[in-house]
DNA sequence: CGGGCTGTATCAACCTCATAATACAATAAT
DNA sequence: ATTATTGTATTATGAGGTTGATACAGCCCG
């Protein structure tokens, strides 16, 4: 099934952020193989090229390695892997905060919000 | 001063959400008169064309009204600015928690996660 | 009336991203 | 050894976004 990608943004990032994602949260456990180049970009319904791209952007996170010509695997560093998603989830923490300050939110605000929000499933619009 | 903008997403779309929030945050003030396509585009420092091309959109919205050769003025319906900005924060809220669910934590983990940040200012890296 | 402002439209040039179609060297499997 | 699969590289093509330079119509002010 192809992956669900928004567009008004690089595919290749999209790619990069949701392997990194499956990483971290063991879809793709350490040391385990990864599937080839084309085998995901056929999966994701992209191009090989910018599975590649995306691949090889990952790299230099040190997340994936390249083994020859017998394709990649997961790093088993799983020190490595924790902080990764520590760092992710921080991310996402603090552009929650950022957006609700500029919104004229102060943090405690933001946080109450959050807690409001956690019940109401996604957005009903309108 | 120049907007701080990211690349690897359209300029214009970005130049969309900034006015948004600056619109309900009350720096534009309802009914107030906004800055000529030109201006605002020098102060962001992008092309007229891009600018003009981000207040077409944002007037989609409602949140914004042209006035013939007269510039361009926000909304005075107040209602629909708070509806906006409500709507905005919502989405924060959503896109907070799909991005954490992602990662394997649950809403009650992740909104627990933002309390525990919400001390600490920006990611100190590392 | 004339000059300067407004929004709007058009055109060409350039860049990035994505796709498609190949091609090649190296290795694993048969 | 031959075949298939691996990562990688190359080229061309097209779409979308951004810039720059212009141009025009409408309106307000001096």
């Amino acid at each position: 099934m192809a992956w669900v990608l928004e567009d008004g943004r690089p595919i290749y990032a999209q790619l990069v952020e949701r392997l990194q994602v499956q990483i971290v949260s063991g879809a793709y456990p350490p040391g385990g193989k990864l599937p080839s180049v084309r085998e995901l970009a056929a999966v994701a319904a992209v191009n090989p090229n910018t599975m590649q791209k995306a691949f090889a952007e990952l790299e230099k996170s040190g997340l994936i390695i390249t083994q020859g010509t017998n394709g990649r695997v997961v790093t088993e560093d799983e020190r490595l892997i924790r902080g990764s998603k520590r760092r992710l989830a921080r991310r996402h923490a603090d552009a929650y905060f950022a957006g609700m300050e500029g919104l004229g939110y102060t943090r405690a605000q933001a946080a109450d919000f959050l807690r409001a929000a956690e019940g109401k499933g996604e957005a009903e619009d309108e």
